[in-house]
DNA sequence: CTGAAAGCGCTTACAG
DNA sequence: CTGAAAGCGCTTACAG
């Protein structure tokens, strides 16, 4: 049994209750000796303060909120990978909370209020550039720290880790732009995403301006739906590069390309972004851009710790660095 | 400012606080005018209650802790989604919890029981026999409510909700039997999981039962090693059939295979398991074996759900149905 | 149907 | 350095 209470210990020890505590929290308040004996007390009892009374009493609950759209996409997936060992380090749990298509951000974000967390982490990156004002004005009067992940919103005050999503869609164009291709389309979703919007930024700057026609092809995440599209697409359009926004759509891109016998990369450069594991299992490979998602998820939980624990906090946007690697499915 | 208290609601509605609780606790006590009166405070003023203090008060947190050991594999970030739906469903919030290989299991749970949450999910399948005791024990002695989920032990008395793996394990294996296959390598991990166990079992049994010797390959998850592994694999062994545990494994092997020439399905067969993006994204695409993860996810939260509610639930024990996904891997 | 009061298990000024 | 006491924001018997 482990359901030893303070007053337990306290009793046990043969001091009161706020001496337990200051052994617990401010150690260094009680004299060596009275100390010693309280610890030796709590491990013979295997006495676990009760983090819900002491979220109430104190008002902190080290406990972060993390806010996702979708579990299932292999970069939220590895970016909570990142979020949970250093939230770890630090002693926070973590509680998720997912928002789904029908629900109504503002309303979610007030229930994860009401639960008490002590910051937010947002990983939702779906949000119209109003909807990150009404968002961060409920962070702001509830004087909530919190930390955008994986999004980029232009407003200096918010804080946020990414990469910078503008200069990689532009760099990955400029490198098949450089090897002569001339009709590049960049394959995005047909959802908007704040980061592909980006994606599309870079890519359409690089195209104009090398005078080229940026043309985007907005398809489904969906492998099935898009495996139509791009049959459809191959029947009337004329492409001699393609950048898809995630690598799972340029791997489906690069198959239906082969099915249909196109040469990958001779007559065709494809490139991805995220450099999942799919680029590594396609053939031909798949050059792609590497985006440190875990370390994305790591560094806003760091900043995050930063800002719930002090008022100012000197760098709040941090772009992290991002690389292509260069595989198989481009020539360069 | 939604950081109104229950006094606050209760002054303006000119009601006591208990009124006020019960209003959102039991409804039908309070009398429907006084009840109108108060909803319409409540709303007024934003008021949302605190779940820390009512978690302190009524001893149940509405909150469940997940145990993962790896949010990162895509069968466990897709159980979460299952998990994630359901949880919202029956207004239950979700603490995630990472176990890292060097962490004292027990140690973590007795942390996570600290966290007062009402039941547990376990999702982690890398306890072996007699950890699996002392884990259910934690739990007894702590008359904390937990399911397993994704995880096959055989102990009656452990709630879990999985599918049969051996049996899939069996038919995969069987399938390629009736395809006049006698070199069948079964492609697993080098750690030991339980559902791994259980499939292993369940080939071997096929593979004896039709007088053939069954051979496990033992690899890594990752990529780049199991590549070499492979490799060294296809220099010294003679194989007309293959299942990989995991559909990543079987494209992995493929891939080498392919890259050696090696025709498949004609000369050699390859199936996976989990049914995941990888078997569709793969050349030729594989089959292999569904495993309902989100189900596993959503049906093992509504069981701890129960459990949470109720001290006899009949059905503790459930089994998910499975199917084989026949693509171009395979002949048959 | 409603209110006054005790209590959930802690933390934290305030005294001493 | 330590203890007595108030308080965190709720719930829940117990009266009435």
């Amino acid at each position: 049994m482990s359901n030893a209470t303070i007053y337990d210990v306290a009793g046990a020890a043969g001091v009161s209750l706020a001496t337990v505590s200051r052994v617990l929290n401010n150690p260094e308040k009680v004299k060596e000796e009275t100390r010693q004996r309280v610890l030796k007390v709590i491990k013979e009892l295997g006495y676990r303060p009760n983090v819900i009374a002491r979220g109430l009493a104190s008002r902190k609950t080290t406990t972060v909120g993390i806010v996702i759209s979708d579990v299932t996409r292999a970069s939220v997936a590895e970016m909570l990978g990142g979020i949970s060992d250093i939230a770890h380090n630090y002693k926070y749990s973590i509680k998720l909370f997912t928002i789904r298509e029908d629900m109504d951000v503002i309303d979610i974000l007030k229930d994860i209020i009401a639960e008490q967390v002590d910051g937010i982490l947002y990983l939702n990156d779906e949000l119209s550039t109003n909807r990150v004002e009404e968002v961060e004005k409920i962070f702001i009067d509830n004087q909530i720290p919190f930390v955008f992940a994986n999004v980029v919103y232009d407003d200096e005050k918010v804080p946020m880790v990414s990469i910078d999503y503008e200069k990689a869609g532009y760099e990955i164009t400029k490198l098949m732009i450089d090897d002569d291709r001339k009709d590049i389309y960049l394959l995005s979703t047909a959802r908007r995403y704040s980061v592909n919007d980006k994606k599309e930024a870079g890519y359409t700057r690089a195209m104009l301006e090398a005078g080229l026609q940026p043309r985007i092809f907005r398809t489904s995440g969906d492998t099935n739906i898009n495996r139509q599209h791009f049959n459809a697409f191959f029947s009337d359009k004329k492409v001699d590069g393609a950048i898809g926004v995630r690598d799972s759509i340029a791997v489906s891109f690069m198959n239906i390309a082969r099915d249909r016998k196109v040469d990958v990369p001779g007559k065709l450069e494809i490139a991805g972004f995220q450099n999942t594991k799919y680029a590594l299992l396609s053939r031909p490979t798949l050059t792609s851009i590497d985006v440190p998602v875990y370390d994305i998820g790591a560094v806003s939980m760091r900043l995050l710790t930063k800002l719930m624990s002090s008022n100012d906090v000197d760098n709040i946007r941090i772009i992290l660095p991002h690389y292509i690697v260069k595989r198989e499915s481009t020539k360069i």
